[in-house]
DNA sequence: CGGATTTGACCCGCGC
DNA sequence: GCGCGGGTCAAATCCG
């Protein structure tokens, strides 16, 4: 699944704005590490229309130009004023005789009529939010709607590929058997309903990649198997079933675990479709990084819902949903390393449904991202890397290979974003080679800053390998081993947002995807991927 | 007083 | 069928 943090975040900055970022300020909690501190510093310096932290710029900037913006009527008061006494001075040099009333008049008359405009400015403001928000409700249903046609798309693709490679092609009767295998593999990815059939087909080290010497998370090597199986029932809420992200969740229900009912029912597009849903629903990204806060501040909002002891754990379990949002389905947990107490685990798993905060756009997008890399990881084994969204695994290998560790075994496919430096023999060289780990030991560097930093990475690639016949002005991921990372990827997001045919480049992209061009795949490896396929895998 | 947190109870899937 | 463990609910409590 790809998102378009870019150029969405330009828009939906605008629109809110003044709703969104003083809560996120406010949620600011003591104690917690501020993951992406320096990104909203860097965004505020950026962005030349964000002016809350700027006052001294708003005014300068606002009456040149003539953004409508929240901040309007600040902006529009000041100039006002301005008006009012330059008007006043100026006549009052030229024609000293002239009656003071009727300059007062005057005046009034202009402030009046300024402030008439300005009531209608800020309605029409309130209308084009709304409709923005509209926009953007529609985009969030399209986009989930246009991944689970990409997801339909791969899959064919995947399993004629599968059916040549494996049965060659004298064996053409059996394709509907294999079409319809791989998808129930990577739908039952998700589902725990179908996690036991699912591992009889396929193992589950045939469907792990571990792309990472770091060692697994605490997810992962604690309780694989039980770091999640509850996909149903009551977990989600009645809103989040009305949403575009609630019905995957119900996929298993629909799709029983039993034999070939998947694959012979005439409903197989939309099952599809719903367990793309319900994967990308479940795909996970873990962050582990030292800390001695109870929680990091990624830039959403988040409320406790529960607290458990897991097992293997002498640390409790928090559970976190997020509430920027009625419905949102998205939901963190937070524990602490079993074996380090000071590595603080947190765990994302969904997608908003709801317009970010520029905040919490990286962390969002990592886990947009990871669900998308992870969907095509869960393939078998043998197309697994040879899937679109899998040049994302690859292409963050060269950064990343020491960091993260991506594994598609059930029942979720996880991505575990290590930025502990953890000196456990496996990352002895990794601040030499690898550039995030560079950038992590740059003096001044907050660990925490990190998964945004990642986050924008498995973005950009991301869009790079589904895009790659797009003449964007993309640069490799390398670019980021010459200065800073952080500052690399941001230009190169910039780049791509300020782009002003993005938007019709991104049409043309969508409609290539759709059409299901695979071997723009291998056109795109060599540019992106530094490292050969077999050398990361396990 | 409203929202957030705590915490015991409950549900569900899975393994035996 | 039963027990275990993860995950969620919801009443009680806390807090600003």
């Amino acid at each position: 699944m790809f998102r378009f943090p870019v150029s969405l975040g330009g828009s939906r900055d605008e629109a809110r704005h003044d709703q969104i970022t003083p809560l996120d300020e406010r949620r600011v909690v003591v104690g917690e590490v501020d993951f992406f501190s320096e990104k909203r510093d860097r965004v505020s310096r950026e962005n030349i229309n964000d002016d809350d932290e700027e006052p001294n710029k708003v005014h300068v900037k606002m009456e040149n130009s003539r953004a409508e913006d929240n901040d309007r009527s600040r902006d529009v008061n000041i100039g006002l004023n301005l008006l009012t006494a330059n008007t006043g001075s100026d006549e009052s040099t030229v024609d000293d005789g002239l009656s003071m009333d009727m300059e007062d008049k005057r005046a009034k008359i202009e402030n009046a009529q300024l402030q008439e405009e300005l009531k209608k400015m800020k309605i029409e403001n309130q209308r084009l939010r709304e409709m923005l928000s509209q926009a953007t409700n529609n985009f969030n249903s399209l986009q989930m709607q246009l991944v689970a046609v990409m997801r339909q798309q791969e899959q064919r693709i995947s399993s004629q590929d599968h059916l040549l490679a494996t049965e060659g092609n004298a064996v053409g009767r059996k394709l509907p058997e294999v079409q319809a295998m791989i998808p129930r593999q990577f739908m039952d990815l998700g589902p725990s309903s179908g996690a036991a059939e699912h591992d009889a087909e396929v193992s589950s080290e045939e469907r792990t990649m571990v792309l990472s010497g770091s060692p697994p998370s605490l997810l992962e090597s604690s309780n694989p198997r039980e770091s999640g199986k509850r996909l149903l029932g009551r977990e989600e809420s009645p809103e989040s079933e009305s949403n575009a992200w609630g019905n995957p969740n119900k996929v298993p229900k629909h799709n029983p675990p039993s034999g070939n009912n998947n694959n012979s029912n005439g409903n197989g597009n939309v099952i599809d479709q719903s367990a793309a849903e319900a994967t990308m629903r479940k795909a996970r990204v873990s962050v582990r990084a030292r800390s001695e806060a109870t929680m990091i501040t990624d830039g959403c909002q988040w409320r406790k819902y529960g607290q458990k002891m897991a097992k293997g754990n002498p640390c409790p379990r928090a559970y976190y949903r997020c509430t920027m949002a009625g419905g949102c389905p998205v939901r963190k947990q937070v524990q602490r390393c079993a074996e380090d107490r000071s590595i603080l685990i947190t765990t994302y798993e969904g997608n908003h449904n709801h317009p970010l905060p520029p905040a919490a756009m990286a962390m969002a997008s990592t886990t947009t991202a990871a669900a998308s890399m992870l969907l095509s990881g869960s393939m078998s084994s043998q197309d697994g890397l040879m899937n679109p969204t899998n040049l994302l695994a690859r292409a963050i290998l060269p950064c990343s290979s020491s960091m993260a560790t991506i594994s598609a075994s059930a029942p979720f496919p996880t991505i575990t974003l290590d930025l502990t430096n953890s000196s456990n023999g496996n990352t002895s060289n990794i601040g030499t080679n690898n550039p995030l780990m560079q950038f992590a030991q740059r003096p001044g560097f907050n660990p925490a800053v990190l998964p945004q930093v990642v986050g924008q990475a498995l973005y950009y690639n991301q869009q790079q390998s589904k895009f790659s016949g797009l003449q964007l002005p993309a640069q490799p991921l390398q670019i980021a081993t010459t200065s800073s990372m952080a500052e690399s990827v941001s230009a190169a997001s910039a780049a791509i947002a300020s782009d002003p045919n993005f938007a019709a480049a991104l049409a043309a992209a969508i409609t290539s995807i759709i059409n299901g061009s695979s071997h723009q795949n291998n056109s795109n490896n060599n540019t992106n991927v530094a490292t050969s396929n077999g050398d990361n895998r396990q």
